[in-house]
DNA sequence: AGCACGCCGACT
DNA sequence: GTCGGCGTGCTC
């Protein structure tokens, strides 16, 4: 009898699955989680892709056998046939997006057991002042875990496997601890307004339906987005199966975390890079046997292996941060809704500012919209108001109008906070020697150092690079003329200081917060009122709400604008409209201003009047006019060496490669705008094409006839590009 | 992605 | 004379 032979998908850069023999006696089927040796590395954990009947004859004398089947579930269709559909869209390697679906670790397998104790005997020959303690915390005889009996008592464990020792107390097999309790869906039922209430019913009948749609909750801040949406996770709990609830990563150390305990009245299964790595393999493994009914994750959230997933949310679907862009290029807002379809759900998209691109759906009917038009408890979006930098700017060196410093100053007066926004770390972003007009560049990267006073460093943006602030010009040897140029919000809160200084200032950026604890009782003191003035990046655009914040200050409304990036219009106003949305939340007092060189510009328009609408109408035209998504499709090729001659030659030979087609653009290479990163020089060729075509079929048949990469040259290609650096 | 194999500079 | 740098190529 001829022996069977299976494909194998291990999760290395390949795109092929490998074949190997199945030992007599081994019962593994298609799905079924499999260690098999692979050249020198040895086992491998791969998953069997398919049955290979007739392997191909050359293969014969190179088949190994699987070395053993893995004890977990096996991957469901639904999941490989999306692993299958990523790889392909994105030209990631098969194996490269099995990695992302087997992140377990190497924790793979049963939990470890957990040890308990319970006092049985008799006290033991020698008592301590230790020993005395843990008696008397375990006194009532219950079982306790080993270290939970330790910190009761107040002693190390070592006090503990004493007194098991001397057989006083007894050691007790524990069950694995549960990743996450079962959540109630009717814990706590909101209280909805009219426009709410029809969104929810509208959301419980859809998940109750099943079957794939994609739904868009669309409402400000405020308006109940994500208590509409646990309507549909509530339901999606009552019917048994599972829900992934998608969020940008920082968003997981914020509030929603709490909101969800407060309405099912326990904590999530939370996915995130920050897991240790026990809990990852428990969570992995609980999601993959069905204990765990709800999945609080990041974007890699997306990758794992659910029992029965029967909902899909994406809050704050327009967030760029679900762009992958490092190892396998991936949207997981896209990717979610392709997992929706595959898996025939239901997928929610929420958000108050939606992408264009879901917008187009929504208005093309391929999304339902369900919108909800109020902020929560009546509250309006605050009044916003321009400031002209070319005809009210600030002083020659400060970057607060005389017209926002006065808003300020009205708004502490009446006991009220004030958040002065700049999307821009450090001290100032460009740092220069007066006497010879030297800049203080990254020596791997073209770019700025950017002043971090703060840590009194100089640090590179794109590398890390970092250094402290030198004595002496390194041009022209001039001492102490070097001169700030630019803000950042370091500076900003210096002026900010220097305005009021008897009130209380809080900066809050991502490198100037020591830890997430630390951050979290910082937006908890700005919440109880312990600050006046709120100095921040984007760290505090997002999850917190501040009831006595009342005046948000744009500093430098402009920042993101006009840089060659075709979304940054679309940006801009996302994260202006999430920022000014901060003020004012619980009476109708709240103002925001935008400082900017360009009043009449579509997107300070926009937030200017409150008219979304008249932001999406001009984006989407201008979008369908060039061509550019979703009117058209993307993709972006970087190509990079150690020098810039390899970079342009090679990227000039790929180009050369491209297959014509009428309808496809190709375009460059030209020099990154970002031409050197971390010592490596790059240039960039753009794609466009029709939104009908087969973009990444295309690329595929491209790459295939373009010269091999060689001699430490690298390309990326990037399907849907999110960024253009 | 790893890991080994293979060919050119500073050490016992 | 070797140890070791990382470029290239392979993994059923």
């Amino acid at each position: 009898m001829a022996t069977r032979v299976v494909d194998v998908l291990v999760p290395v850069a390949l795109d092929q699955a490998y074949s190997y023999r199945v030992p007599a006696g081994m019962e593994v089927g298609v799905g079924d989680v499999v260690a098999v040796p692979l050249g020198a590395r040895g086992e491998t954990a791969g998953v069997v892709w398919a049955e290979n009947p007739n392997p191909a004859p050359g293969l014969h004398n190179r088949l190994k056998d699987i070395a053993a089947k893995i004890d977990v579930p096996s991957l469901r269709q639904e999941l490989r046939t999306f692993i299958d559909w990523v790889a392909g869209y994105t030209l990631a390697s098969r194996g490269m997006v099995l990695r992302m679906a087997l992140r377990m670790g190497d924790n793979l397998g049963p939990a470890r057991e957990r040890v308990g104790v319970r006092l049985v005997g008799p006290p033991p020959q020698r008592m301590t002042v230790a020993r005395q303690r843990v008696l008397r915390a375990l006194e009532d005889g219950m079982v306790r875990a080993k270290g939970d009996a330790a910190r009761e008592a107040g002693v190390s464990t070592g006090v503990i496997d004493g007194l098991v020792d001397e057989g006083t107390l007894e050691t007790v097999v524990l069950p694995p601890e549960k990743v996450a309790r079962p959540p109630d869906p009717d814990f706590r039922k909101p209280d909805f307004a009219l426009g709410q209430l029809a969104a929810a019913d509208a959301l419980r009948t859809t998940v109750d339906q099943g079957g794939y749609t994609v739904s868009l909750v669309d409402g400000v801040t405020g308006s109940g987005k994500t208590e509409v949406y646990f309507e549909a996770v509530a339901e999606n709990i009552r019917k048994g199966r599972q829900t992934l609830i998608l969020m940008p990563e920082i968003a997981l150390t914020g509030q929603s975390l709490d909101r969800f305990t407060a309405r099912f009245g326990t904590k999530p299964a939370e996915w995130h890079s920050q897991l240790a790595p026990r809990l990852r393999a428990r969570t992995w493994a609980a999601v993959a046997e069905g204990d765990v009914s709800v999945v609080v994750g990041a974007r890699s959230a997306l990758f794992l292996p659910y029992a029965d997933l029967g909902l899909i949310v994406v809050d704050e679907e327009h967030e760029q941060a679900y762009k992958q862009e490092d190892g396998a290029r991936y949207n997981a807002r896209d990717m979610a809704v392709v997992r929706g379809s595959i898996a025939k759900i239901p997928v929610v998209l929420a958000s108050a500012t939606p992408s264009v691109e879901s917008e187009v759906n929504a208005r093309k009917g391929r999304y339902r919209r369900l919108h909800l038009p109020e902020r929560f408890g009546g509250a309006s979006l605050p009044h916003v108001e321009a400031i002209d930098l070319t005809r009210e700017g600030p002083p020659r060196g400060r970057f607060i109008a005389p017209r926002l410093a006065e808003a300020v100053h009205n708004t502490l007066e009446r006991g009220d906070q004030a958040l002065l926004f700049l999307n821009r770390r450090g001290f100032a972003p460009l740092t220069l020697c007066r006497a010879c007009g030297f800049r203080l560049q990254c020596p791997n990267c073209d770019a700025w150092l950017v002043d971090h006073r703060f840590r009194k460093r100089l640090i590179c943006h794109h590398c890390g690079y970092n250094m402290p602030p030198p004595d002496a010009c390194p041009n022209c040897h001039a001492t102490e003329s070097f001169t700030a140029v630019g803000p950042g919000v370091e500076r900003l809160e210096q002026e900010a200081a220097d305005l009021f200084p008897d009130k209380r200032i809080l900066i809050l950026s991502s490198d100037v917060v020591e830890s997430m604890e630390r951050l979290r009782q910082e937006l908890d003191d700005v919440a109880d009122g312990k600050f006046d003035i709120i100095v921040g990046t984007q760290l505090v655009a997002k999850g917190h709400h501040f009831p006595k914040l009342n005046l948000v200050g744009i500093v430098d409304a402009d920042l993101g604008l006009g840089n060659g990036d075709p979304r940054a219009s679309e940006r801009t106003f996302q994260l202006l409209h999430q920022v000014v949305g901060r003020a004012g939340r619980e009476d109708n007092r709240g103002v925001g201003f935008l400082q900017t060189h360009q009043p009449e510009h579509p997107v300070m328009k926009a937030l200017i009047l409150g008219d979304r609408e008249k932001f999406y109408e001009t984006e989407i035209a201008l979008r369908e006019a060039s061509g550019y998504p979703p009117f058209g499709r993307l993709a972006g090729i970087v190509v990079s060496a150690d020098n810039k001659h390899d970079a342009e030659g090679y990227a000039k030979a790929v180009a050369k490669a491209a297959p014509y087609n009428e309808t496809v653009r190709v375009l460059g290479p030209a020099e990154a705008p970002v031409a050197v990163v971390r010592g490596r020089h790059r240039y960039r060729l753009l794609i466009k094409a029709p939104r009908e075509f087969n973009l990444s079929a295309y690329l595929r048949d491209w790459l295939a006839v373009a010269p091999k990469t060689r001699g430490g040259i690298k390309m990326d290609v990037d399907v849907d590009p999110m960024s253009f650096y």
